[in-house]
DNA sequence: CCCCTTTCTCAGGAAATTCACAGGAACGCG
DNA sequence: CGCGTTCCTGTGAATTTCCTGAGAAAGGGG
């Protein structure tokens, strides 16, 4: 199910119209406190646990729809967290965090079908965007829906990373498009360029702050040349994305 | 019976529209939870067993429209489950896991009457295949359905392994086989390397990740030599096909 | 057991992307 | 209207990401 809520952001809903459940499990307590607000302003119900006994007596109790499991844990190995969840937890997908290095040798073998994963240092944005994603697929709690975003003529598909203005394909490149992708998620609001800089940059991200003009400047020259703008700024706040005139 | 679901992936339904049951027997729990998870994904109804005797109880009261069974045990010789599931399932089909060097007559034998077996160690791609074809072709309870997959003007026959664009024939190898199998059962969406290499390679694969940047690009040189291209890349997230304009 | 195919590693090079810097433009305020 | 602040954007360099040739290693069939 999908609703639009009062602010006219989309939020996924279980079948009984309550909110997705999510599971974060991760030791790094700022890191964890991080994720948990970012997916709470989701619209997602959270609960976290900082170690594998945690993490199960939660699995257990809270009956999330999808978990973020960070794979290097302090009490027990990742893998055999990741193995006790999936016993109490069979059908849920899984998120995994991991270090970038690792990806080739641990991740091998661990996303099954559904599963997915972010490497760290990552984005708030790819987080979110990758956890949506596996609830819309999973058809077991949350029902499926569309990965389309659509303000005025302009589209951005989340599973082809297809973005077109007027029916002509755009080619962005990574960071453009979750710039982008923010954006049309947060139509007709002033988003600062702080909130974008943490949303869409890495947490670790140590550079000037004005990469966010210079990215919002790129995708005004592939969005908005010739046509009626669509990305604006408000001078002293921030910028908002809405349909042209 | 053959529907398509939302995100646009075919699943096999039996004949009253409920989900295919399948049993997984595997004494290995990693490797029971990975093929269990890979499973449902598919949209299957999963039990798993870890031994012979919870393999017999499974399928009376589960009564499973397929088996995948390991053929070595702990408590009892893989072949005296086979016995005894056979007694209580008679017709249902068998995919048998099995170490590289089993003994190929055995094998040959055991799998006579349309079963199936993989050989340890295994991608999922080629698991999920070998089941979709066991419960296809399997009378009983799945409906006969399609093993063509069409992207535009290029097939991919599942069961013949033969593949066509623009109506000409074009041989590849095994793993380019797998390779473009999993880009053609999801179309128009972005795999990350990472997906790719879990699910086209075996679980135990510890080699460099380029091996898909590899393959890739053999598939491009057969595929979309000269005409128009199917395979993209999307630089920082991964490669997806879609029809050419 | 040899030959041919297939798989995979390694490494160089090409290309795309990200980002810093800085000058200039636009804006808002007094 | 002048001024400081904020924003825009060209340039270029560093970095990342991807592509692909060459050849070693492994496997399969005759």
């Amino acid at each position: 199910m999908t609703t639009i809520s009062p602010q006219g952001r989309t939020e996924l809903l279980r079948p009984d119209g309550t909110a997705v459940r999510v599971l974060v499990v991760d030791d790094e307590a700022p890191l964890s406190e991080l994720l948990s607000m970012a997916l709470r302003y989701e619209g997602w119900q959270v609960r976290s646990a900082g170690d594998g006994a945690g993490a199960v007596r939660a699995a257990r109790e809270f009956r999330p729809d999808a978990v973020v499991l960070d794979i290097m844990l302090p009490d027990m190995d990742g893998l055999a967290v990741l193995g006790r969840l999936r016993r109490e937890l069979p059908d849920v997908p899984v998120l995994f965090l991991t270090a970038k290095d690792a990806v080739e040798d641990r991740i091998a073998g661990l996303t099954a079908g559904g599963d997915d994963y972010v490497t760290k240092p990552f984005s708030l944005e790819e987080v979110v965007a990758r956890l949506r994603g596996l609830i819309r697929r999973s058809g077991s709690a949350a029902v499926r829906s569309e990965s389309l975003l659509v303000v005025g003529d302009l589209t951005l598909d989340e599973d082809s990373h297809d973005v077109t203005r007027g029916g002509v394909n755009i080619h962005l490149t990574a960071t453009e498009f979750e710039l982008l992708r923010y954006l049309m998620r947060n139509p007709r609001r002033v988003l600062s360029k702080a909130q974008i800089l943490d949303r869409v940059w890495s947490y670790d991200f140590g550079g000037q702050a004005n990469v966010v003009e210079l990215y919002i400047s790129y995708l005004r020259r592939k969005i908005d040349a010739g046509r009626s703008p669509m990305i604006h700024t408000r001078r002293g706040a921030g910028y908002l994305i809405k349909p042209g005139e």
